[in-house]
DNA sequence: GCGTGGCATTAAGCCCCTCAA
DNA sequence: TTGAGGGGCTTAATGCCACGC
């Protein structure tokens, strides 16, 4: 089910823990993308699990007329917690608290920063990109010249001012929680933000001369390692296509469900899929009927790896 | 996205919470897919949970040269969490430790029951399907009347029995554990499974006279409720449609994803929706060659219900 | 960079008791 | 009798920090 190529060597491994059940797998793909590619904390998806698994609860709760023993009981868990996870879910439905959730792909205090920084300490062409007295003006060439090219209309500030500006950010993104559970910006969570933002490369780091490093703003997107405009559509692609299948459980008329299994010949492989590919855009010319249902077809095709 | 009839009010209002978010969303179908429908604990589904994201630190722990720290920071906990991670994975990898997974679709205590009881407790035609002294032939009778038709050869038990069936089930499913992680079958725990296979119907509960009830075994799998076949191969599709779509994020050669959207008149749909069916199935004949590289095609068509 | 120590808080588990409908 | 609600308990893990190498 997982593929092996050398670059990715810890799948290979990991098959063998995650074996035959779907569920793991799947979970597993969710972490690396939640947490490696996006940037979320080890600790909020572990939060959006635990919500999700409430959520469950809560339906559970629902059904059984209320019956918080008997909820507990099914989930194996203490009717006192039951009424916890209630509580909880009640208050994010009817007062519109919030609940521990993921919430957007990437993480907010990293998305905001590069307009925060572009707000903060401007640039227009022409001005030096670094202010500094304490520097001469070689210097503050070298350090300029260390940018790469086409970088966004943003000062290269020092290590105070960035810390600054995290501080700021996650003062923003703490506007939305209730009181309750802010909590200031502590300096685990700093570095962690900091290490995010150069490794995926939106923030550059220059050595300075013997002193804290100055920051560059690199880019305006947040953006995760690898190609993350594909990485993003797929986790929306799934989800879509988790909603389909469920559908399908129900036996709606509405939904198909088609899994094709075939061996081609390699040779024939790039033909095969350029046609079903016009198969199916001549089909949806077909039927496409304006003002009629909307409807949606999400496919995938490639290597069959286990059977 | 979520589907909000009046069945599933649920979704409706969870639709507000899990909004945006497909990954909270997914979380949310697997919640529900482990929890309610297969009957996973609800600590399982989060130590499977936390599984998982703790194998993506491994990976990045590894693509990090396995610096401790720079783990720690690029997902911010400890690196020396990170490093009790590090050994537990590679004691699951290297000495075969277990890591808590779900590991199946169902729990294994649950899946066994039917089989465990038969076993201990075997009945053939012509025989009484309750063995009980303390009681007079028409009152066996009338507990052997409220048995449903064709369930399975086993005797009814009585409460004694039964517990001393979970406690078997129990020890079994855990000789696969190390010793040190075994516990012994709590009261919370042995509630946790009679509610479970009462509630999916696997095992009935006939009331004694005054005294503690009697135990029937209704089928012989411990099925979800619902369309239970249905249900699992849900989880299988889902899994695989994630796995060729991180294979198209490798921009590989080999794999084609489709998406389209269209409006189909209510009344072409089930045409359209028949023909699709037939295209895929001729295209499928037309390019399978035995011998060739083995593939697979999922697809899912359905109502949009978000743009 | 690594390794060590400490700290508070939360929550998953276990169990027992009493009270009311 | 069963559910609700209260109590008290252990263990683990998420977080925070600081110190020394």
């Amino acid at each position: 089910m997982l593929n092996c190529s050398p670059f990715e060597s810890g799948y290979c491994e990991f098959q063998q823990i995650l074996d035959d059940s779907a569920i793991d797998q799947i979970l597993f793909r969710l972490a690396e993308s939640a947490m490696r590619k996006a940037g979320h904390r080890y600790g909020a998806f572990l939060d959006a699990a635990t919500t999700a698994a409430k959520l469950a609860i809560y339906m559970t709760y629902l059904e059984e007329n209320q019956n918080l023993r008997k909820t507990g009981r099914l989930h194996h868990l203490e009717p006192k917690r039951v009424k916890e996870i209630v509580h909880e879910i009640q208050g994010a439905l009817l007062r519109g608290k919030l609940l521990k959730v993921l919430g957007s792909q990437e993480p907010r205090y990293l998305i905001g920063l590069p307009y925060l920084w572009q707000q903060q300490h401007p640039w227009r062409p022409g001005q030096p990109r670094l202010i500094n007295k304490a520097l001469t003006p070689s210097e503050i060439n070298l350090v300029e010249e260390k940018l790469p090219p086409d970088v966004p209309d943003a000062q290269v500030i020092n290590s105070f001012q960035f810390i600054e500006l995290l501080e700021l950010l996650h003062e923003k993104s703490q506007s939305s929680l209730p009181v309750d559970r802010r909590t200031p910006l502590s300096e685990a969570f700093r570095d962690h933000i900091e290490m995010r933002l150069l490794h995926s490369k939106t923030v550059i780091q220059i050595e300075a001369f013997g002193e804290l490093p100055f920051y560059g703003l690199a880019r305006m997107t947040y953006s995760p390692t690898g190609q993350q405009e594909r990485t993003y559509t797929v986790i929306e692609d799934v989800a879509e296509f988790f909603t389909l299948r469920q559908a399908w459980v129900d036996e709606r008329p509405d939904v198909l469900r088609a899994v094709e299994t075939l061996d081609i010949a390699v040779e024939d492989r790039e033909q095969a899929l350029q046609e079903l590919s016009s198969l199916l855009q001549d089909w949806a010319d077909k039927y496409h009927r304006e003002g009629g249902e909307p409807m949606v077809l999400q496919m995938a095709v490639g290597k069959r790896l286990a059977d």
